[in-house]
DNA sequence: CAATTATTGTCTCATTTTGTTACAATAATG
DNA sequence: CATTATTGTAACAAAATGAGACAATAATTG
C-alpha cells in the first residue's frame, strides 16, 4: 500500500490510495501491488509530507510507479472508518520486510485515507514496484485478487465516481492514445459502464458534442471500410 | 471554525468543515459562525478523535450546533493545499479567546480538511454557537460574509456537488417539512440550481418519477385553487 | 351570490433527443 | 470482380422535453 517512509516528516495518520485505471483495448484495468513474502495485494498508496500539498503527494506517488508525468487525477472519496485500519496487516508487511518497528511502527496506527483515481495511457507506462513490493501489475477490474484492508471498497467507489463523471468530464482522452477510432472510444465507454452501447447512437452523440477532430483514415488491412481516426479538440 | 479541543486525543493535522444547507421557503442558506472579538466568519468545523470514525465526528459536530439528530450528510471533498492553512488567523482566534498556546498551539499547524455538506430542515434547528464563537447564523448563499481560510471555496465546491447530485439523490426530502406543495419543491430545486424552472415540466417530471405520495389539499386562504400536499415515498 | 382573481393540475401540440433499422460506401480477399 | 465485414450516415419511430392553453377552484368583492 505505501511507499516506505524514512522519517517523521509525514503527516501522521493520513495516507492516500490510488486507483490507477488503464485500458488495454478491451478491458478496464487497474494497477495492484503485491508485497514481499506476503499474500497481500494492495492499491498503490503513500503518505503526505508536512510541507507538500495532498495533490502533489499523490501525483508524485503515481508518477513514481508508472513513470508518467502530467497524470490525470481526480479525488474521489476520503475513507475514515475505524474498521479500515488493520494493524495486523501492516505488522506482517513490516516484519517480512525486516523493517525496524521503532522507525516504522507509526504505520500500524489508524489512518484516514484519501482516494484518488488516475486515468493513464496503458501503452506508455513503465511499471516500478516500490521498496516494499514484489510486483506491480495490471488487473482487470472484474478479476481482482483479494485486496487488503478496505481496498476493494475503494475500487468500487472509484468506479462509481468515474461512471458518474463520464457524462460531465472527458474521460476517453486520458485512457486512449492521441488518435483513436470511434470504435475504440466506444469500447472505453463500454468498459467503464460495464454495458454495451448502441453503435449508431454513440457515434451520433460523440460527433454532436463537437469535442472531436476527425483525421485521416486508419487502414487496418482488413476486408472492410477503414474507420476515421479522431482526437480530442 | 473548530470546536475547542481540550487534549491531544485528536488526530493531528486533520479537521472537517461542514456546509449546512437549509431552505427558508425561498432562499438556500448555510450556517456561519463568528468568532469572539474577531472579524472572522467560518464554517462550522471540528476535529476527529483517534477512536472515532470521520463520519461520526462530523455527525456529532453538526448535531451539537443544530440540535438535530439523524442528519443527512454527504462528504464532498478533501482540501489538502498548503495555502489553505493560515496560522495567523488561528493565532488571533486563540489569543482573543485567551487560550493557552501550550495547550492549543497545535491548532496553528497545517490541516487537511474534509468537507461535508448537510441538508436540514430550517424550521427545526435550535442553533448553538460553540465555545469560541459569538454567534451561529443563517446566511443566504449569495450574501455570505467574508469567510476565513478557503471556506468560500469550500462552499462553492459543496454547492457544485449538491447540484450534480440533484438528479441522482433525493434532495428535497431533507430540506422541506414532511408534507409540502409542488411549488415548494420546485423552489428548493430553483434555489439550488440558481435558475428558474418551467412549472409544468417540473411537475410532470416529479410525478413521473413516482417518488411522491399525494395527500390532502392545503387551503392557504388565498383566492385560488388549493394545491395538493405531497410527501416522499 | 355572481363576477373576479390568482394559482393549480392537466392536456395538447411542437420540438428535441434518443432508439432502431436500413443501406450505401469501402478496403481487403480470393 | 463478387464476397466479406465494418463503417458512416440517413431515415423513421418512439420517448422526453418545451411551451401554451385551458378548465377547475378557493377566496374576495361588489
Amino acid at each position: 500500500m505505501k511507499s516506505a517512509a524514512k522519517n517523521q516528516d509525514f503527516i501522521q495518520n493520513i495516507s492516500y490510495d490510488s486507483v490507477i485505471f488503464g485500458f488495454n483495448g478491451s478491458q478496464l484495468k487497474i494497477l495492484i501491488l503485491e508485497y514481499h513474502n506476503t499474500e497481500y495485494f494492495a492499491l498503490p498508496g503513500g503518505f503526505v509530507k508536512m510541507d507538500e500539498s495532498l495533490d502533489d503527494a499523490v501525483k508524485k506517488g503515481v508518477s513514481q510507479r508508472t513513470g508518467l508525468e502530467d497524470i490525470y487525477l481526480e479525488q474521489f472519496y476520503t475513507f475514515g472508518s475505524l474498521e479500515r485500519s488493520d494493524p495486523g496487516v501492516m505488522d506482517k508487511i513490516l516484519t517480512e520486510n525486516n523493517l525496524d518497528m521503532e522507525k516504522y511502527g507509526w504505520m500500524l496506527g489508524r489512518f484516514l485515507s484519501i482516494g484518488y483515481y488516475a486515468l493513464i495511457n496503458y501503452e506508455e507506462v513503465s511499471l516500478k514496484p516500490d521498496e516494499l513490493s514484489d510486483s506491480i501489475n495490471w488487473y482487470s477490474i472484474d478479476e481482482l485478487p483479494p485486496l487488503m484492508m478496505n481496498h476493494k471498497e475503494m475500487v468500487k467507489k472509484a468506479l462509481e465516481v468515474l461512471r458518474n463523471n463520464l457524462d460531465r468530464k472527458i474521460v476517453g482522452m486520458n485512457l486512449l492514445p492521441h488518435k483513436f477510432t470511434m470504435k475504440q472510444l466506444q469500447q472505453v465507454y463500454e468498459a467503464i459502464l460495464g454495458e454495451k452501447l448502441r453503435r449508431t447512437t454513440f457515434q451520433r452523440k460523440m460527433l454532436s458534442m463537437e469535442i472531436l477532430v476527425r483525421h485521416e483514415k486508419l487502414f487496418q488491412g482488413k476486408a472492410h471500410k477503414a474507420p476515421y481516426l479522431y482526437s480530442f479538440k
